[in-house]
DNA sequence: TGCCATTTACAAACTAATTCGTACATTGCC
DNA sequence: GGCAATGTACGAATTAGTTTGTAAATGGCA
């Protein structure tokens, strides 16, 4: 049984959890220079915000040298997960289908796309 | 081309649309006596956050007689697509099919709500 | 008409999240 | 050692969202 975080990034934290995802391992300034490209803020406050998400337990770092070295501390899963549930419950009265329906239509998603979601379906549907 | 509202509710004021969606219509009391039901909070606050959402315009409504009665300004579905959009950008890389793995993965779904999207799959592709 | 229930309006306190200035620490290099 | 560059820590200001107290307005009804 795995250990699931409930601390509930906000905005500013899923941001810089993106980049810990994509780089594995990043420092402040890589996640910083890295959100400079879409948004603009201090370092100071990249760096608040890491160190913030640490105490709450987000990331770890490894802080043996004068550099830190940031990692995430929970999965892209799980906080999809998390995020999802939330989700489907304030917005589509707990059901997920009807929000499956609402990301299938509402967006365009490849042939090959919708062959991987029927496949999870057929999948499903056997395991009954 | 219909306008879009491009205002994203807050917590709890995605939590009185819930009512007005279900409602159609509704005064603050009737708001407030459902939103009973799951949290308690004083009568004022739920008045406040209407007279904020109206001035946000998330919500009209008709002041001719003493109680006011209101009516959502936004579309459940505009709403749920806003809210998807988002996600699938902050925390699914621009996926949709992503998001709907993952739903349709961590949640139940019944053997009906899976014919359903299978149905919907197979228009899509039909669509092509 | 005058009183009571209910409702709205408004101001302000409070909490959470974000942002930034400044001081202090560490490292590399002359 | 001393200086410059880069990093961390910390405090505090700012902003957004939520909550509540209080006063004023409204409408029904004895």
């Amino acid at each position: 049984m795995t250990l699931i975080k409930n601390t509930k990034p906000t905005e500013s934290e899923l941001e810089i959890l993106q980049v810990l995802w994509n780089e594995k391992t990043a420092t402040v300034r890589t996640v910083h220079e890295e959100l400079l490209k879409t948004k603009d803020a201090g370092y100071t406050t990249t760096l608040k915000l890491m160190q913030i998400m640490f105490e709450k337990g987000l990331v770890t770092r490894d802080s043996s040298s004068k550099t830190h070295i940031y990692q995430p501390a929970v999965t892209r899963e799980n906080t999809q997960q998390q995020f999802l549930n939330k989700m489907i419950n304030s917005l589509f009265a707990g059901s997920s289908s009807d929000l499956v329906l609402q990301a299938l239509g509402g967006h365009d998603a490849s042939n090959e796309e919708l062959d991987k979601i029927q496949e999870l379906i057929n999948q499903l549907k056997k395991d009954k």
